[in-house]
RNA sequence: GGUGGGUUGGCCGAGAGGCGAGGCAACGGACUGCAAAUCCGUCUACACGGGUUCAAAUCCCGUACCCACCUCCA
């Protein structure tokens, strides 16, 4: 069976057939740096690491490129509102949100280009543009440079949308558009923004629109033409559908298959950036552990809507410790093979939801053998679901994540746990189960869950 | 006005014409000194109204409600 992907463009499922066989390239949207990352932000870099990992896992040789927006209107505003330079705002930004993709064990991509990096490329494609008569500079003498929407008969393809149906852009005060449907390619520099936020241009100093940055970065990293684009589904229209026609504008073939994942809400509403600080990643991980999140995040389809609740997260949190708790009662191992309905689940268009299914029945398996002391079974067991678990970025035993859950104080703790559990282990000897059941319950106090196996008792906090 | 998506058991969440995903919670049983963990079992749902079909959560028509996008958004 082969991989087949929702192709949003296409508005189906196809087999993923890449441009050159045994190579997949991908470009995903990342975020604009103008505030702490929540994590409805991180769902998106969640779901296309999972596609690069079952890439990767399947044998492909992945490039994958993910931007970040270091520049534009919001990224000023809030930055003015704040009395500092806004490229410090956007820096602090993107070191928060490198540590939230660590904290979720979000693998770093091939190359992660910055829009205001690569200015010279951007201008390459808006001169590109004019010359082949899609785009043109505003004739009021702002600066500003602008994508001639009626030029390109195709407008409007990714989205099924047409022209004269959409509504135009308020923002525009026209600025001397053509069409108000017409979108800005480059902004030429207005007076009250810094002079640092605006680069020389054929049409004097500006800044990139936001839609250019992403052609010219996926255009120089992974060529004319690609295999994957993805972000989220906010981002289909304007943002794609201008990428596209930009790009096939400029005589390049760009994305063969456009991925986007849903959103997450809160309260039956879309997170909004403005909402408040609870939904915060770095809050969030106060409530789970990272792992924890990615698996709640992992469990659902990425192209479903998922409502967010603490109850939801914890109840998930629940479910992944007893994956956890198998592995550590088999003990350490390799990790083994995939089980072919899990193969056949993640080439379904990434059927996340049916994978983890399958890592819970080979955990039962696995559990059961381990009752009926079938050792060597449970070991099995436990590979594949390593194997599994590795594959969806899950596994405890990954160094990542071992880091998080450990530190001094856990050897402070395990030095007096193991102290009591001495004292109870002498009163239980004696059948002075009181006592014994009174300093289970006192540790069981502090937080810290006592359990009986074979080999002796085990704490967890 | 245009475009796209949704509504599944106590809860979370899959599935996309027939053989009842899975998890969490709850309850019963096994195990245990008692627990915990684990195993076995129980709880058998698809917004509403029509239709197609031997067979519909799944396809068609209609209705209701919800959400997203329409040039700042993961």
């Amino acid at each position: 069976m082969t991989l087949r992907l929702y192709d949003t463009a296409a508005r189906a499922v196809r087999d993923f057939v890449p441009l050159e066989e045994g190579k997949a390239g991908i470009y995903v949207c990342g975020l604009t740096v103008q505030s702490e990352p929540h994590v409805g932000h991180v769902r998106s870099a969640v779901n296309f690491d999972v596609l690069r990992r079952w890439l990767l896992a399947s044998g492909y040789d992945v490039t994958f490129i993910r931007n970040i927006t270091d520049i534009d209107d919001k990224i000023l505003a809030k930055a003015a509102e704040q009395g500092r330079p806004w490229y410090n705002l956007a820096y602090v930004m993107k070191r928060e949100l490198d540590k939230a993709y660590d904290d979720l064990h979000v693998l770093p991509p091939t190359y992660e280009p910055a829009a205001t990096g690569h200015v010279p490329e951007m201008l390459e494609l808006i001169s590109l543009l004019i010359d082949r008569g899609h785009a043109y500079a505003a004739e009021d003498g702002s600066g500003d440079v602008y994508f001639d929407v009626q030029s390109w008969p195709s407008y409007g393809e990714l989205t099924r949308q047409k022209v004269d149906d959409m509504e135009a852009a308020e923002d525009a005060d026209p600025r001397g558009k053509r069409d108000p449907r017409d979108f800005a390619l480059w902004k030429g520099r207005k007076d009250s923004e810094p002079e640092t936020a605006s680069w020389p241009s054929p049409w004097g100093r500006g800044r990139p629109g936001w839609h250019i940055e992403c052609s010219a970065m996926a255009g120089k990293y992974l060529g004319a033409a690609f295999d994957i684009h993805g972000g989220g589904v906010d981002l289909r229209f304007p943002h794609h559908e201008n990428e596209q026609a930009q790009s096939r504008a400029a005589g390049h073939p760009f994305a063969s298959y456009w991925m986007h994942n849903a959103w997450i809400t809160t309260s039956g509403e879309k997170m909004s950036k403005s909402l408040g600080n609870s939904l915060l990643v770095p809050n969030v991980l106060e409530r789970v552990r990272g792992i924890e999140l990615r698996y709640y995040m992992v469990a659902a389809h990425y192209r479903s809507h998922v409502e967010f609740s603490f109850e939801a997260l914890e109840e998930a949190a629940s479910g992944f410790q007893r994956i956890e708790g198998f592995l550590e009662r088999v003990g350490p191992g390799a990790a083994g093979t995939l089980p072919d309905a899990f193969v056949a689940a993640m080439d379904d268009d990434l059927g996340t939801p049916a994978a983890v299914g399958v890592i819970h029945d080979v955990v039962r398996l696995g559990n059961k053998a381990l009752a009926e002391g079938d050792h060597e079974s449970a070991a099995r067991h436990a590979g594949e679901v390593r194997a599994m678990l590795g594959v969806l970025g899950l596994d405890p035993a990954d160094d990542h994540w071992a880091t998080g859950g450990t530190n001094d104080l856990t050897a402070v703790v395990d030095a007096l746990v193991q102290g009591l559990l001495e004292q109870r282990a002498e009163a239980r000897a004696h059948k002075d189960f009181a006592t014994a059941d009174q300093i289970r319950d006192r540790i069981k106090a502090a937080g810290v869950t006592i359990e009986d196996t074979p080999s002796g008792p085990k704490w967890s906090v």
